[in-house]
DNA sequence: GTCTATAGCTTGATAGAC
DNA sequence: GTCTATCAAGCTATAGAC
């Protein structure tokens, strides 16, 4: 750990603790080689820090990775279920539209990765990365994220008063793939485009997915 | 390797080869845990074959993992070809509708996997990992499909004359998120939906796919 | 094609000094 | 909180007998 030294003596410690460095090496670890992709030799390389400190810190890999998913999840709920809450208050009495609603579900997490990119890329790439796995995807996702998304789906509910419970389940896992696809950045869509759209580009996408999104949703759903 | 006798004593072999059944363990075992959180022992363990014999008949493991995404991609894109000839055809001079399109980009992949579920399971697991992973996603995607998907780009040009262009690559992009989520088969829309909804019910989002994604496509596109 | 044996290295995790 | 040292196990890959 740097020490810095200021003008009376007092020592000051480098921002961020040592906890913490280990949390952003193996997130971005994580996000890149999966949970069994990375030792704990290489996340400590990373934070700069000794090996057995990881196990100071917390009590095993896993148990890492637990703190790592944990640290970010709340943030996320809490302003995706403000923004909800915003749309609905602006409607009194009556139901948002659909693209009102998808948009305060992904318009805060797009824009939270437009504007504090490097703080948030490899949170939602380990995000992506878990939706997409057929071991941890119907396990985690359920647990960190199933109350807010039954939270929306009540909403969607509301606006689509004749949707068949099947077609609004399906369209939400549509919603799903698309939006952690999104979060994944790996760069394909540029290949494909040949430049003409950039994985990494947030502000010309949160725009389009709400749209897109929900004319799927009111396609599947209208009778 | 388990030898049957028959009648007059002609010896016949188990049907798989080795390689197949070295084949089939890796797959299965990548597609949950991904390339490195498997080791060539348990790939072998599985195969019941020994581990010497993995690097007689691959060079390496990342071969042996190459080996699989060809043994089975051909075949893919092939389908998905003639699904989209067919489909032109049927509408010679004009372009056929977004949803027919897109019906030829999915329904010959979720067809079989409804039909030979347990031969194909795995390795649409598989796409689902690597499209979603920011260190493999843009390369093996980009290798692999972009021949093909630029075919059906063209043909939705043609359905959507006045498509921006990026506008008709996002769209492809969110397309591409929903339909390898689907092939994760998590359980997590299970979770979510108390059973309304089934993650690996193909026969019942096969139609559901086409329509939702072709009114998305629809509604960035049209002016 | 299949086996045994092994080289050389990395793994997750811990004990104990400071 | 941080370090050194270490363990037992597992890792990819190869050499060589049959």
């Amino acid at each position: 750990m740097l020490k810095f030294k200021y003008g009376d003596g007092v020592i000051k410690k480098d921002k961020q603790t040592t906890r913490e460095r280990i949390l952003d090496a193996a997130e971005e670890l994580f996000a890149h080689k999966g949970y069994e992709g990375v030792s704990i030799r290489q996340i400590m390389a990373k934070a700069e820090a000794d090996v057995s400190l990881a196990y100071y810190h917390f009590k095993s890999k896993r148990d890492l990775f637990n703190e790592i998913m944990l640290r970010r999840v709340e943030i996320l709920n809490d302003i995706r279920l403000k923004a909800l809450e915003a749309v609905e208050e602006r409607h009194p009495g009556n139901a948002p539209s659909v693209e009102e609603i998808i948009d305060a579900f992904t318009h805060p997490l797009l824009d939270l990765l437009a504007r504090e990119h490097e703080e948030w890329k490899y949170y939602f790439q380990l995000i992506a990365h878990i939706n997409n796995s057929p071991d941890w995807g119907g396990e985690l996702m359920t647990r960190y994220f199933d109350p807010l998304v039954r939270r929306f789906l009540e909403a969607l509910k509301k606006a689509l008063p004749d949707c068949d419970d099947a077609d609004l389940y399906w369209s939400y896992h549509f919603l799903s793939g698309a939006l952690t696809l999104t979060f994944a950045e790996t760069g394909r869509l540029d290949n494909l485009s040949g430049g003409a759209a950039k994985s990494s580009d947030m502000a010309s996408v949160v725009d389009r997915m709400p749209k897109f999104l929900a004319a799927g949703f009111e396609r599947l759903c209208k009778k």
